[in-house]
DNA sequence: TAGATTGTTAATCGATTAACAATC
DNA sequence: TAGATTGTTAATCGATTAACAATC
């Protein structure tokens, strides 16, 4: 008896893939502005820093949209990764901390070419509520739950000192948000269906100074068994020019 | 013939450890200012958000510093992390474009708790060149060079608009700098000896979006695979409280 | 000694990559 | 048809995790 049915396309996009299709992205994009009408596994690979072979094994989750011989259609690409990431639908996204960090993230312009929407701005400063940042209201947080249902904010944004941080995290998810970006310093404890990505200054220094002391040690695991650069899969470095 | 050497202690402890060894510091720092004088794996582990055998097993890269039965003593586990990572020598830090995000990197305090210094702010405005930022004068990008030689600079961090940030890194690598931490919307070429990692914020909303799309989707992986909360592991997040 | 907890083993899982048949 | 490039296979590598012997 063999299987006839339209193929239930494998789901499950690898999460390592998942991060790398936001890179891609804005090489095609990129691409487009330059008005390129299609690029091969082997270009993009290299303005990305990819291995191509990566590249391709990334593309194929999403289905055969390249030609053999020819490449991917730029425009139809960034049709499909955008979909995949879901881009298509705008995301409201609200920012809790209208510090500098806040203030910066609320001027941060292309996110990534649409896809996001700049909801609400919160803070606990009574003496800033009001003010208008990148052209939004500061809104005091007392009223974080009216905000987050009125706007329906999908993702939040804590951009607080580390000491506020869990507090508005817990609010968030007590109204329904299930996507966190936090930049504050700590580790947001949250029920399993909430997804928390992080970022944090000092964690990505810490890594640093461990492979710069590496190198300046004269006996760095870097010259025992010779790899330098080695972050240049765990980051996005890569050489080129 | 038994191997007898004093045994040159496996070198190249994994990525993955790397880039959780700060994490582990910061819980250790916080139970050591609650006066905590030991700690169990599996107490570290639930508030970090790891599960404790992956800790154990990152803390016997560095070496054997618990003791069975008790667990690891606080002070000591600080002191070995701390000196894995390269933090107890101090690292001079530049930052290079001081617009909000600049500024609040720059007022950034906690660096950790020590292990880095900032030493340089510059900019290529003339405009706001000689103010005060966080206690430090802003400098012309002119003399990028020079202030690099002058403080030691090991760690550059670029802060500046997309399209100034692969000019200012050749200009760092140029001067000997061999890590640097972007937070511009580019991907960096460079030399396979310099260690680049990046921050960016449009990148881990679309991871986000990704995730959040599934959810709603009322179809996604997670429903049909029984897999939400699918950023446990990618990201820092975790369920306790 | 009994209880607790480490450090390590080994199984498993997921991600990377070279190589190449398929095919434009 | 000849040349180019995709999509996939299979080998390899690295990371995670449960389980448990070692030992405090």
């Amino acid at each position: 008896m063999t299987r006839r049915t339209p193929r239930p396309r494998e789901r499950g996009i690898p999460e390592a893939t998942v991060a790398r299709l936001p890179v891609y992205l804005r090489a095609l994009q990129a691409l487009n502005d330059q008005g390129t009408p299609t690029v091969s596994s082997e270009d993009l690979a290299a303005t990305t820093g990819v291995n191509s072979a990566k590249l391709r094994k990334d593309l194929s989750h999403l289905g055969s949209y390249g030609t053999r011989g020819v490449g991917y259609d730029v425009d139809y690409l960034i049709y499909q990764v955008s979909r995949e990431l879901g881009l298509t639908q705008d995301w409201s996204v609200a920012i809790i901390g209208i510090g500098n960090l806040g203030r910066a993230l609320a001027n941060y312009g292309g996110f990534g070419s649409r896809g996001f929407r700049i909801a609400a701005l919160l803070d606990a400063d009574s003496s800033i509520v009001g003010d208008k940042v990148a052209g939004l209201p500061v809104r005091h947080i007392e009223i974080l739950e009216e905000v987050v249902g009125v706007e329906d904010v999908s993702i939040g944004v804590i951009a607080t000192p580390a000491a506020a941080a869990q507090t508005v995290c817990d609010r968030l998810v007590g109204c329904g948000v299930t996507s966190v970006l936090n930049f504050a310093p700590v580790v947001l404890n949250v029920p399993a269906a909430v997804d928390v990505r992080k970022v944090d200054l000092s964690i990505e220094l810490q890594i640093l100074a461990f492979h710069e002391q590496r190198k300046s040690d004269g006996h760095g695991a870097s010259e025992w068994f010779g790899m330098p650069g080695s972050l240049r899969d765990a980051g996005t470095s890569d050489l080129s020019g």
